[in-house]
DNA sequence: ATGATTTCCTGTAGGC
DNA sequence: TGCCTACAGGAAATCA
């Protein structure tokens, strides 16, 4: 599922590729909640992409005439940019053909929890889940996680989930930066001492970085905007390894539900 | 307000 | 092989 470093990975390549280009034409092929703003549709045409922006696990590509279009994954989406004559895959959603004429921008999404909007500036900075975002990991820091975290009760993997007080991480990496910290992922967020909060803000940013280092995990569905797979699922400590052996002690991974999500650590190493 | 639970959706995996 | 059920999860909605 596109994560953060899944997310970055795709925005590297769209400022690669796509800056500059001349959008040809915005081609929905679905009326239903994953396209909103669809009224606007012919504004978008014509408009030259100006720039491209992640924060949390959304992109938002900013357009010369004010408009941006702002696209969440979910768990299945995923971006590609293709030749307009590729086939189309099933639970294909959305084609953006470019002014370098052959190539266009898809979005698809089997199950659907992702989304493609057209806003305007204003509507952007009020839409809600993007305005409430809540700290960059990058720019976290113990102190303030340590703070986030204090009076507590809710498991520390349920807030390393909430987007509006860490932005970015996902049940992979949530895992797995608490797997690297050392910390039981039901443990309450309250209980998470100063040093604790030093670790995990750490192996946080470690992971995400080394994982878009390798151009992301593709697990399930994810591939990069060229449809290459990224590597970093073969570094993954504990996630989906449950009854396999802990890669520094040996012993079993569990797997407990924590907020209804399949929850992976080690019970010796995590405490 | 907090925090736990349910909902949306479909491909996949497992059981029989 | 084929049918059925359970499960996966991001974020919004709902409920206690």
């Amino acid at each position: 599922m596109p994560e953060l470093p899944e997310v970055e990975t795709i925005l590297r390549s769209l400022l690669k590729l796509t800056i500059g280009r001349r959008i040809l034409d915005f081609i929905p092929l679905r009326d239903d909640y994953i396209l909103r703003g669809l009224d606007r549709r012919a504004e978008v045409v014509n408009a030259v992409i100006q720039a491209v922006e992640r924060r949390g696990k959304f992109l938002a590509i900013h357009l010369s005439n004010g408009l941006s279009l702002l696209h969440h994954l979910g768990m299945s989406g995923r971006l590609m940019l293709r030749l307009k004559e590729d086939p189309l895959e099933n639970h294909t959603h959305l084609r953006v053909p470019l002014d370098d004429g052959s190539y266009e921008l898809r979005q698809r999404d089997p199950r659907r929890f992702g989304f493609a909007a057209i806003l305007a500036k204003d509507e952007l900075e009020s839409f809600e889940s993007w305005a409430r975002l809540g700290a960059d990991p990058f720019r976290l820091r113990a102190p303030r996680l340590h703070a986030l975290l204090q009076g507590r009760k809710q498991a520390v993997k349920s807030f390393l989930l909430d987007q509006r007080r860490i932005a970015g991480l996902g049940n992979i990496y949530a895992d797995e930066a608490l797997f690297r910290a050392g910390i039981h992922p039901a443990r309450p967020s309250g209980q998470i001492t100063l040093a604790e909060a030093g670790r995990l803000f750490k192996h946080i940013r470690n992971v995400l970085r080394e994982s878009i280092a390798a151009g992301g995990s593709s697990t399930n569905d994810y591939q990069r905007l060229d449809g290459t797979l990224g590597l970093f699922q073969h570094k993954h400590r504990v996630y989906r390894r449950e009854g396999l052996p802990c890669f520094k002690c040996r012993n079993r991974i569990e797997r407990w539900v924590i907020g209804g999500r399949g929850s992976y650590f080690c019970p010796h190493c995590q405490h």
